[in-house]
DNA sequence: TTGATTTCCATCTAAACCCATGGGATATAG
DNA sequence: CTATATCCCATGGGTTTAGATGGAAATCAA
C-alpha cells in the first residue's frame, strides 16, 4: 500500500474555483503519480459520482489505476461493472496540481457539492474527500452522536476486533 | 510488538506550542520509525479524534501502519471502517520531533484538549497520551474511584484473566 | 471580442529552522 | 572522595522559508 493521506483542513475557494490542496496531501499525490519527478506537478483524479453524493473523492494516479484494474476484472456486462464504470470512469475527472499547489474546481463540481468560498479537505485512508464545510459538519455531527452513545471510556479500536462482521 | 512507552511527566508548552517530548519516549519513537537512523529526527502520528475526546494519542509510525492496515482490511463502506478512517486518517496529523526533542502542538490541537502552558504525558502500552494536566487529574480520580470500589485485596492483574470478554 | 481559463507575480503569515542558556546528572581527574 | 568537566535535557528567542491566498496579465475558445 502506498503512502496514505493524513489530516484535515479548510481552504479558501476563490472566484475562479481555485483552492489550495493541503501541503501534506501534495506529497502523497507526488509519490502516487508514476510520471512525477521533482519540479513537476502531480496529477490526481477527482471522483464526484452519482447524484446523492455530496463530497468529492480524490485519488492518486496509482490508487485509481488499481481501482480501474479491479473493475476491469469484473465480468463484462455485469451490473456491478456497469455501475462502477459509470462512476469511476464517467463521473470523474483527472486534474493537475498547479505551480502554487492549487487545483481548480469547475463550476459544475462546486455546484455538485455545494461549495462556494470554502472547501474542507479530509484524509480517508488512501483517498481524501472534499466537502462543503457545513455539509461536513452535519456528517461529523452524526458520527459524534454515535460516539456519544457509547460508554464513556469507549475506545474506537475495539471496532477493529468486531472485524469482518461488516458492522 | 515493538518497544513500549513507559512513564509520565509534565512539560512546559511555550507560546509557539512547542513542548518537549519525554526523552525516554523519544527512544521509542526512533525505534518505531522505519526511516529513522542516528542523527535524524523521528516522525510520529498524533490522533486527536472526535469531539468528545480530551486527550491526544501519540503513535509510532510502525504502530500507526499496523492500525491503518487493519482498518484497510475492514469491508469498504462499513460503518466501522468509516468511523475508524475518519478518526485515524482524518482526525490525526503526522509530525516530526525537532532537533531539540520537541514537537509543536498547533493552536487547533491545544484548543482541542484545552492545553495552555503545560502538558502532561503518560505512557499507555504502545502509544502515549497528552493531557491538559487538570483534565488528566479528573480522569485519574475516576480510575482511583473505580479501584476503591473493589475489595480491599483486589489485585489488578485479575483483570488479565477476564481477558477476551473486553470487560 | 468577450467571457473563461490558465499562467505569472506579489503578499502575508504561520510554520520550520537555527542558535543560545541554565540545570541536573554523570563521569573523570587529581 | 571531591572538584571539575561533560553530556543530556528542558526551555526560550530570533530569523528564514514555505504555504495559502489574491490579483493582474496572457491565452484560449465560443
Amino acid at each position: 500500500m502506498a503512502r496514505r493521506f493524513r489530516g484535515e483542513s479548510t481552504h479558501k475557494v476563490d472566484a475562479k474555483g481555485r483552492v489550495s490542496i493541503p501541503a501534506p496531501f501534495r506529497r502523497v499525490l507526488e509519490e502516487g503519480d508514476p510520471d512525477w519527478t521533482e519540479g513537476l506537478f502531480p496529477n490526481l483524479i477527482l471522483v464526484y459520482g452519482n447524484k446523492g453524493r455530496n463530497f468529492i473523492e480524490g485519488y492518486t494516479v496509482d490508487a485509481m489505476d488499481e481501482v480501474d484494474d479491479r473493475i476491469g476484472a469484473l465480468p463484462r456486462g455485469s451490473k456491478s461493472r456497469r455501475l462502477l464504470e459509470r462512476m469511476f470512469s464517467g463521473q470523474s475527472i483527472q486534474v493537475q496540481v498547479d505551480p502554487t499547489g492549487r487545483l481548480v474546481l469547475s463550476p459544475k463540481l462546486r455546484d455538485k457539492i455545494g461549495v462556494t468560498n470554502e472547501a474542507f479537505f479530509i484524509a480517508s485512508g488512501d483517498t481524501f474527500q472534499i466537502w462543503e464545510p457545513s455539509a461536513y459538519d452535519v456528517n461529523a455531527a452524526a458520527m459524534d452522536e454515535w460516539f456519544d452513545e457509547q460508554e464513556d471510556d469507549f475506545d474506537p479500536l475495539v471496532l477493529l476486533d468486531m472485524a469482518s462482521t461488516g458492522e
